[in-house]
DNA sequence: CATCACATTATTGTATGCAAAATTCCACCT
DNA sequence: AGGTGGAATTTTGCATACAATAATGTGATG
């Protein structure tokens, strides 16, 4: 596990392992952590990882109860389901505020972002969207001007990246997405918060929408070996 | 101080003690939080001291620097300010929720509730008002249907506690607040989603503008006294 | 008088040890 | 066979001990 740590401290550095380790499917949910399994793992004692467990617990990454240890959290469908609501909701919020209190060249610089994926459209490149796709979304949060609602949106953009990871492979996704931006982009332009916030509104659910479909067709695959 | 822990470990029971302490303003934003001397003040060792820190400092209460201890957070009235537009926004946003998504029983519960509080209001009592305008809110919260949201706002509450507990001192301020609420509870009634957000946010708005007058006129106080 | 270097102190980060609670396992009984 | 009781084991919670880093103080020097 390579160097020190070299401003951070072990429990930082460990909840940060932890985090990826959870967000990438490394460990699964319901999979218990032991604190014991984990430093040894780690190669670390069970002090930072008790803190970097607890950190992840407030997060509401993993679920640890009392005295009986802490599991990563399972999403459940339904839960799933609440966190792309809210996940609308708060990205709508931020297009909303953005379209009210951005600057004029926080806007050119949104503008011509979005325009820079107008090509990657064309070229196909989902891998060069989805990075792109992640700056336009975080543009758009630091326009809000609020670094709480920045924050919140940020927080559940990474509970939900594992299962928006292949959200672009859904055919003719790339275009649509692109399309539903300039919505957006034209709206925050011209400073019409009600529109930002409909039209961010209805991209988002989408985004829900294409991972279903993604997930429908990951099932079948498996039912049909 | 009394009982031991029953169910919870130390190290929450401190957590939600601190917590209580820095929002009743026992612990001063800026103030200096030495592992050793709180597991001396609170009789426990530096271990869940620092657990109960570590999640003060996620949730954003405290602010901990890797090696140079922890301090509660200082809330500029920048970031005052961009807490009360939040909230805003997600109250607003769980009034457009529940507008769209709450059953019929919780519509009639709202209705009532709101009911209940126009007696309050004719007898002027400003404790019992400020007891049922939680519940009031609380119940938007919950018949949003989305969990996550819900938390989003009890925690933005919790953390706005501090600086709106005397917000319904400020003249007229009841009668006013009824009003507002009247706007809110018709627009859910009738599943006007919009209407919803509109008035919920010129509601929570109105409250910071409650909020700066009191501040005001406190330091105002000092200045004279 | 200010400033820098260095030693001292205080405080945080991590490891380890022990006690209590929870889980597991196994013998025993109905 | 199934369930129950209680040890044995595992695992968590907490305290203490030690190491490393930051804060502080002191004296010398320009």
């Amino acid at each position: 596990m390579q160097s020190d740590s070299p401003a951070q401290t072990r429990a930082e550095w460990l909840a940060g392992e932890l985090a990826d380790a959870i967000l990438t499917g490394e460990l699964a949910p319901g999979a218990r952590l032991d604190e014991t399994g984990l430093a040894a793992r780690y190669g670390v004692s069970r002090t930072p990882v008790r803190e970097a467990l607890r950190q992840l617990a407030t997060t509401g990454l993993i679920d640890a109860k009392p005295r009986r240890g802490a599991t990563v959290t399972h999403v459940t469908s339904a839960q799933l389901e609440e966190l792309f609501v809210a996940m609308g909701e708060i990205e709508a919020t931020c297009a909303r505020l953005a379209a009210m209190s951005m600057t004029p060249i926080e806007r050119r610089r949104l503008a011509s972002l979005h325009q820079a994926m107008a090509e990657i459209v064309e070229r196909g490149d989902e891998s060069a969207y989805a990075d792109a796709n992640v700056r336009f979304h975080s543009t758009i949060y630091k326009g809000a001007h609020n670094g709480i609602v920045a924050e919140i949106a940020s927080s559940l953009r990474r509970r939900l990246a594992p299962f928006r990871r292949a959200q672009f492979r859904a055919e003719g996704r790339l275009r649509l997405s692109y399309a539903e931006h300039d919505a957006v982009v034209q709206a925050i332009a011209r400073g019409d918060a009600v529109q930002a916030h409909t039209t961010m509104l209805h991209h988002v659910s989408l985004v829900e929408d294409a991972v279903d479909q993604l997930a429908l067709a990951a099932s079948e695959r498996r039912i049909r070996g």
